[in-house]
Parts: structure tokens; sequence; C-alpha cells
RNA sequence: GUCUCCUUCGUCUAGCGGUUCAGGACACCGCCCUCUCACGGCGGAAACACGGGUUCAAAUCCCGUAGGAGACGCCA
């Protein structure tokens, strides 16, 4: 029988970051087996859930080329499905009405946690068969005696007593289905295999195991992934900083890199480190997911982001990079940017950086740092001069002769090269930080340098 | 509190009883390259939580202890 996966999100919030690592693993896991990854949308809390997240969600995976098979379920449309579902449990005699208000719970709550006990229903409606007016729920007939083991292809062998279990509650007394029953229905409809999540829905599946085999359906494997925490050792959340996939898109993290970090965070293979799409696809398999949590490490993050923009083609991130730039730019500054690529694309770590280091060839500098300073006393400029000098007498400007020529200036002045490069890359960019100025001499052209460089000794000569 | 799970360098991890006084990557430090910053190259510091067993031999198996996480909802 064909491997059947699926990714489950609720539309509550942006997708975080630790669900798209359960989409990815997921995806690894159908596309290697050559089986159905599919998507269903749990939007059953209608409160929180809104259709922009849908649709973000499905954007988000398609961003990252994480592709799915059939058409998505809405779990919101199957409420009655679900519900028909507890109903007949209850005509089974595997589930029963419960008219326990909400009051009366949290009261026998109350007292269990005082006593320091864990709560469970204590079965009060189980076998009463005195029917309230009030909307009761349904609550499913645990089995109370003996044991539960799962089989899990993450955390192996996991077992707990029935004892632990409760009569949970499968539909709400407004009539709607707990996520429980629902999730439960779903997979098994959807002809799921294998039910791949968080680890914080472990002690969920013994519960929906009492479903499956009160509906008398087969049941699915699990593989419950470690969660992913932040650099202190928490859950990973907003205070930690971005948490969710649209804000990395934002920050100017590329797609393979994001899908590159969040393997290799519970899972390797050997040592490798760069691993293509490809690669992810033939190696992957859950023998080699660990079962510890991993916290979220932004640096290396940055580095394997840094990794893929110097891989990416100049076109690509010449398109890429005009997406985080706020104005349009002409014909003539995209060939500027695409000519110093090159030099530009080593230095970012994200596309938000690139995009903000390219402005060199676009703009000339709108203030100088105050570090540039440094190089603009009245001997600099007076360098910068001779620098103008230079420009004016070579056609065309070769970065090389160019370079050559700068250095015998500073031979013959007696300076170190550092003073004039810094000198006019302060010029040129108003900051003393860039690619290598010769290059971008090279590529801005006469007029344009010239131009930057007199503005600069206006600047500065004038005060 | 109860139940379940986890514990190798700061971080992600390799290791699945001997070939490891523990390997790689990121981060950090130093050197080289060098017009700055990067890139690249070379080198360095840095870990088997603790205590008992089992065994000729344990990071690797077993049992405790400590620490951490998750679950215990008419949320998902």
């Amino acid at each position: 029988m064909s491997i059947r996966v699926r990714f489950a999100p609720s539309p509550t919030g942006v997708l975080h970051i630790g669900s798209v690592r359960t989409a990815l693993f997921n995806w690894l896991f159908a596309r290697h087996a050559k089986g159905k990854f599919l998507l269903r949308i749990e939007d059953t809390d209608k409160l929180r859930s809104s259709n922009e997240n849908t649709k973000l969600i499905f954007e988000i995976l398609k961003w990252l080329n994480i592709d799915w098979d059939e058409e998505p379920v809405i779990q919101s449309k199957r409420a009655e499905r679900h519900v028909e579902i507890a109903k007949e449990l209850v005509n089974k005699n595997m589930a029963y009405y419960c008219y326990c208000s909400p009051e009366e719970l949290a009261l026998k709550k109350e007292r269990a946690l005082k006593d320091g006990n864990a709560y469970k229903y204590d079965g009060t409606c189980r076998n009463n068969k005195i029917v309230k007016n009030a909307n009761p729920v349904i609550r499913l007939k645990a089995e109370f005696g003996g044991k539960t083991t799962v089989n899990d292809l993450v955390q192996g062998e996991v077992t707990i007593e029935n004892s632990q279990l409760d009569d949970f509650v499968l539909v709400r007394s407004d009539g709607t289905p707990t996520y429980m029953l629902s999730v439960v229905v779903d997979d098994h409809d959807m002809g799921i295999t294998h039910v791949v999540r968080g680890d914080d829905h472990l002690t969920n599946t013994f519960k929906q195991i009492q479903i499956y085999k009160a509906c008398g359906w087969d049941i699915p494997r699990f593989g419950h992934i470690p969660l992913i925490y932040g650099p202190d050792g928490a859950k990973l959340s907003k205070r930690h900083g971005a948490t969710s996939a649209v804000e990395y898109r934002e920050l100017g993290y590329l797609p393979e890199a994001i899908l590159n970090y969040l393997l290799r965070l519970g899972w390797s293979h050997g040592d490798d480190e760069i691993i293509s799409r490809e690669q992810a696809i033939e190696w992957f398999s859950f023998d080699t997911v660990g079962k510890s949590p991993s916290r979220f490490d932004i640096k290396k993050l940055q580095n394997l982001n840094a990794h893929y923009i110097r891989q990416r083609s100049n076109e690509s991130l010449m398109n890429y990079l005009t997406l985080f730039l706020k104005y349009e730019i002409n014909d003539k500054q995209k060939d500027f940017i695409l000519k110093g690529m090159d030099g530009l694309k080593e230095r970012a770590k994200t596309i938000l950086e690139l995009a903000e280091t390219a402005t060199i060839y676009i703009q000339s500098p709108d203030k100088y740092d105050i570090s540039c300073e440094k190089y603009a006393t009245s001997s600099h400029l007076s360098l910068l001069k001779d620098v103008i000098e230079i420009i004016n007498n070579m056609e065309p400007i070769v970065e090389d002769e160019l370079c050559a020529a700068v250095k015998e200036l500073a031979v013959a002045k007696n300076v170190k090269l550092i003073e004039i490069a810094q000198s006019i890359r302060a010029a040129l960019c108003g900051k003393l930080v860039s690619p290598s100025v010769f290059q971008i001499i090279s590529i801005l052209g006469k007029e344009e340098t010239t131009g930057r460089i007199n503005a600069f000794i206006k600047h500065f000569g004038g005060a």
C-alpha cells in the first residue's frame, strides 16, 4: 500500500517555522517513498482562523517549493461527518451523552488540582441514562484496563496505562466536533497511513487510538518529531525574534536555505551540511531523526543563506532583490547592479542586505558616515583630486589598470594604498565598507565617479 | 502534582561495545590573503549531566539521581 501523509496546520496565525519543518519532514517522507503528500486546513476554531492565514499557508508552501497532491481538505466543511461518526458511536454504546455542566466540571477540576492529582472526568454520566434539558456533550467511553503501546517512527515504543485516560469530549454542547474527533475521522477518510506531527501531540495519540478502535478503523503509523526551541531552551516564540516563515521571507532568507537549515535541525546524514532537495529526498528517513529537541540558531541559518546566495545566478539575485527595493530602478541601474553582483553577493547574508548594499550602484550617498571623516583630511582630499586626474586620463576605465595607477600614486605620494582607497570608498559609498572601489569605479564610469568624489571634496573641503 | 519524552563542544550534530585521549558544521579566537568588509586558506580553544552496575572492553547496554521539555481543556 502506498504511503499517504498529511500536513495539517491551523490557520490561526502565520505559519510557524516549526510547522514548516513538520511540513518538510512529511513532504520528504512522501517524496522519498513516492507516496502522497496531502494538505488539511484545521480551521475548526472559527474565532481564531482566517482566510488570509489559509491563503498565506498555501503561498508559503509554494514559495518553499513544497508541493502537495490532491485538493486540500478544509476541516470545517466536514463537521457534519465528524458528528455523525460520534453519534454512531453513541448508538454502538461506545460513546455517551454527558450533561455535566462546565461549572460542575470546573469545580471538580479545581479540587483535583488542589489534591495534586491529574484531572480526569469522573464518568458521572457514563451509565446514567437521565436525560436533562441542557445541551449535552458526547464523550467517548474510554478503555480503562490494560496499556496502549505506540510504535512511533521517531520516539520508538511508547507505552502508557489506559487508566491515565478519561472519557474525553468528542462533540461539544454546541454540536461542533472537537479536534480529537475531527483529526481521527479526517485522517481515516483521507487514507492517511503515517501521521507525522510535532511531539506535543504524542499524548493525544493515545486518545486518538481509542477513537480508531471504537470505530473499528485501522490505526495509522505515527511519527512525533521534537519541537524547535529558542536559544534559551523554551519553546520558540515571539520574544526570541522571528518565528513565522513569512517573517524570514521578508528578512531576505532564501527558501533553499530555510529548508536546508530546518532539515538539519534534528536530522542528519553523516557529516553532510549542504544538502540539495534531491539529496534530501533520496536520503530522508525517520531512522535518523533525533528524539531530543533542538534550539533555533539564527547564525547558522545566516551562514547557510549566505552560501545559497553565492550559489544563485546573478540574474536570479537581481530579480529577487528588486522585490526588496522601495522604488523602481531603470535599466542602467540594473545593469550596474548586475555588473557588480559578484562583489555584492559574497558580502550579503540576506537578500535584504544585498538590496541595501546594491544602492551604491543606484544613487550617490545621501550622507557620509561619521567614520568617513577620518579619510577626509586636506591631504586625503588632495589625493582624491589626483585620483580624479587619473580617472579623467584613462579611456576606457579598466579595473586592473586603474588599481595599478592608484598604487603608483600611493608610492609617488608616499602614502599607504589604504589611505587612498578608503577615501575613495567614503566618497563613493558614504561608508567604509563596500566591494572593491576599483570595481565600483569601473562600473559607475567616469562621470558618476568624479561627480561623487567632487561632491565629497566640496562637502568636506568647504568645512 | 500525574504521565510521557529528552540529556555528546556555546549551538546543530557524527558516533549505533573495541579502529575515537570523541569527528564535522555554525559561532568564537589567531594567522595568511588583502583597498575596507566579506569570500577563501591554515590553525586554536571547546563536549560524552552525575552516580552505580553489566562486560576483558561503554559516549555507546541496564538501573538510579539531577536537570530540561511536552501533555494533562466543551484549544488546535
